[in-house]
DNA sequence: AAAAAAC
C-alpha cells in the first residue's frame, strides 16, 4: 500500500514524498479516503499511531478548492494542549508546503494581536485550544459559520480536562452540515454520547487498544526510598542508563517538576522542564531545547505525557508512580516510537505499590524490578520529605556516589573546553545489549567509568566553593524557589500522609 | 491526587 492510492491530491503527495514518507499507517489508509469523500470518522487510536497526518492530508486535498474569508475559518482543529495544538499546526505546514493556505493557531498564554490578525486575514486552517477558540468567539472576533471541517482530537484527554462542555458549545457554533472527524484513544461512555449527539453516520475505524504497550519499550521498575533519595535513585538510573540518548522525566506534580529540575541541574545534568504554570514562551522553548538536543533531559508533568510526539526519545523515567494506569501507558508512549526501541523505567516508593498493581493489570503484563533490593528492605517509612533528615538504609549504600556527584556539580557551572556541559551524554555508555534487563551488571561496568570521568572533569574545571557536602544534605538547597527560601517554607505543607497509626 | 485550559 503505498500514499497514492488513497486519493490524495499531488500537491499533498509531493509534500508527503518529501518529507520520505512512503507508506500510509493503518489508521491512514482506513481514514484517509472516507475523509476525502467528506465521511464523519470516528478514529479510535492512540498517538503516535500515525493519527495527526490521517486528518492534515486530507484535510489539505480538500481545502483546494475554495478560499478563507475574513474572521471566517474553514476548518477547525480543537486539541486540548497547546503543544499539541502547535504541533499540529507544523504538520499542516509540512505537508502544505504546496499550497497557499493561511494557517492560524489559537492557544492560551500568548498575545492575542497576532491571532488576532491571522483570523482577520482569512484563515483556511485554525487549529486551536478551547479556551482561547471561545474567547475569540465571544468577542465578535471570530465566526465558526463558515467551517467547513471540524476535527475534535485526543476526546477522552479533552474529557479528562474538563472540556467537554466546551466542545459541545463548540460543535453548537459550527454548521450542522461541517464534516466531522473525532479521534480519542478510549471510548469511555461520555465520549460515545459525544459522537452519537456530534457525529452523522461516522465511518468507525479502531487500530490499536488504547492500553497496549508498544513491544520496542522496555520497562523496568526500581525501588526507591522518597526525598532526597529518590532524586539520587533518579541520578543514578540515568548514569547508568545504557544506550542512553535523551529522556523525559515525568512527576506527578508541577511544583515537583521544577524541585528536581533544579536539583537535576545543581547536580550538572543538562535539563529542561516543561508543566503548565510555565508562562508559554519557556514551554515552547524548554520542548525545542529538547527535541533539538540542546538539553537531553526534560522534566515534565502530565502536560507532556500524551500526544508529544518527540523523535528518538530513548529513555522515560516515571520519577513518580502516575496515580493514573491510563497516564502510564501514555507517558511511557513517548518512547519506543515509529519502530525504534526504548525503555521506560518507574521509581517506585512503597506508596506507590497499589498504582503498580493498577498499571500491571491496565497492560495485562508484570513489569521487571530491576532493583536488587525490595521496597521492603528500603527504610522507606524512616526516609524524610525534609532535607534534614536521610534515611538510613538507601542512603549509606550509595554514599559514595553522592559525594562523587557534589563534586560533578561544582565543577559544571564552569564551560568545560568551550562546550555547553552535557554531562549525560558525554556519559553514553558503552553499548551493552540488554542493559535495561540486566540492571545488575550494567551498574557495575558503568559506575567505573562514570567516576573514572568525573574525577577528571572536577579535576580540569574550577571548582565552585559551596560547603563541604555531606551526603545528608545533598540536595538541601533546592526546593525550587531559588536557593534562599525560609525554613518554614521548606517544610511539607500536610501531616507526613504516610504514617498510619500502627 | 494532580494536571490541563481564558483573560
Amino acid at each position: 500500500m503505498t500514499f497514492n492510492e488513497l486519493g490524495l491530491s499531488e500537491k499533498v503527495l509531493q509534500a508527503v514524498e518529501a518529507s520520505g514518507y512512503k507508506t500510509p499507517t493503518p489508521i491512514q489508509a482506513q481514514a484517509i479516503p472516507h475523509a476525502l469523500a467528506g465521511r464523519d470518522v470516528l478514529g479510535i487510536a492512540q498517538t503516535g499511531t500515525g493519527k495527526t497526518a490521517a486528518f492534515t492530508l486530507p484535510m489539505l486535498s480538500r481545502l483546494e478548492q475554495g478560499r478563507a474569508r475574513a474572521r471566517m475559518p474553514r476548518t477547525l482543529i480543537l486539541e486540548p494542549t497547546r503543544e499539541l495544538a502547535a504541533q499540529v499546526e507544523e504538520s499542516f505546514i509540512r505537508y502544505g508546503v504546496n499550497h497557499k493556505l493561511n494557517v492560524a493557531l489559537l492557544i492560551g498564554g500568548v498575545s492575542f494581536a497576532d491571532q488576532e490578525t491571522k483570523i482577520t486575514r482569512g484563515a483556511d486552517i485554525l487549529i486551536a485550544t478551547p479556551g482561547r477558540l471561545l474567547d475569540f468567539s465571544e468577542r465578535g472576533k471570530l465566526l465558526l459559520t463558515g467551517i467547513e471541517i471540524l476535527v475534535i482530537d485526543e476526546a477522552d484527554r479533552m474529557l479528562d480536562m474538563g472540556f467537554i462542555p466546551d466542545i459541545e458549545r463548540i460543535c453548537k457554533l459550527v454548521p450542522f452540515t461541517r464534516q466531522t472527524l473525532f479521534f480519542s484513544a478510549t471510548m469511555p461512555p461520555e465520549i460515545t454520547r459525544l459522537t452519537e449527539t456530534f457525529l452523522h453516520n461516522p465511518v468507525r475505524i479502531e487500530v490499536a487498544r488504547a492500553a497496549s504497550t508498544a513491544i520496542t519499550i522496555v520497562q523496568g521498575l526500581v525501588a526507591s526510598a522518597t526525598g532526597p533519595a529518590k532524586r539520587e535513585t533518579l541520578r543514578r538510573l540515568i548514569r547508568d542508563a545504557a544506550d542512553f540518548k535523551n529522556a523525559i522525566i515525568f512527576c506527578n506534580r508541577k511544583r515537583d517538576v521544577a524541585v528536581l529540575h533544579k536539583s537535576l541541574q545543581k547536580h550538572g545534568f543538562n535539563a529542561g522542564a516543561l508543566h503548565g504554570d510555565m508562562d508559554q514562551r519557556a514551554r515552547m522553548a524548554s520542548l525545542d531545547a529538547f527535541k533539538t538536543g540542546d538539553v537531553d533531559l526534560i522534566v515534565c508533568s502530565d502536560v507532556a505525557a500524551r500526544g508529544l510526539d518527540i523523535p528518538d526519545v530513548s529513555h522515560v523515567f516515571n520519577f513518580d508512580v502516575p496515580t493514573h494506569a491510563e497516564d502510564y501507558v501514555h507517558r511511557i508512549g513517548r518512547t519506543g516510537r515509529a519502530g525504534k526501541s526504548g525503555v521506560a523505567i518507574s521509581i517506585v516508593t512503597r506508596a506507590d505499590q497499589k498504582h503498580i498493581l493498577e498499571i500491571e493489570r491496565l497492560i495485562a503484563r508484570k513489569i521487571d524490578w530491576l532493583s536488587k533490593e525490595t521496597i521492603a528492605e528500603l527504610d522507606v517509612e524512616d526516609a524524610p520529605e525534609a532535607p534534614s533528615s536521610p534515611s538510613k538504609g538507601a542512603r549509606s549504600r550509595r554514599a559514595p556516589h553522592a559525594r562523587d556527584e557534589n563534586k560533578r556539580a561544582e565543577s559544571s557551572d564552569a564551560p568545560q573546553r568551550g562546550e555547553r556541559p552535557a554531562p549525560t551524554r558525554s556519559r553514553r555508555r558503552a553499548e551493552h545489549p540488554h542493559a535495561a534487563l540486566a540492571p545488575v551488571e550494567a551498574l557495575t561496568e558503568a559506575k567505573t567509568a562514570t567516576q573514572a570521568k568525573t574525577a577528571t572533569e572536577a579535576k580540569a574545571a574550577p571548582v565552585r566553593r559551596r560547603p563541604a557536602p555531606r551526603p545528608d544534605d545533598d540536595d538541601a538547597p533546592v526546593v525550587g524557589m531559588g536557593d534562599h527560601v525560609p525554613m518554614f517554607l521548606r517544610r511539607p505543607v500536610k501531616a507526613k500522609p504516610t504514617k498510619v497509626a500502627g
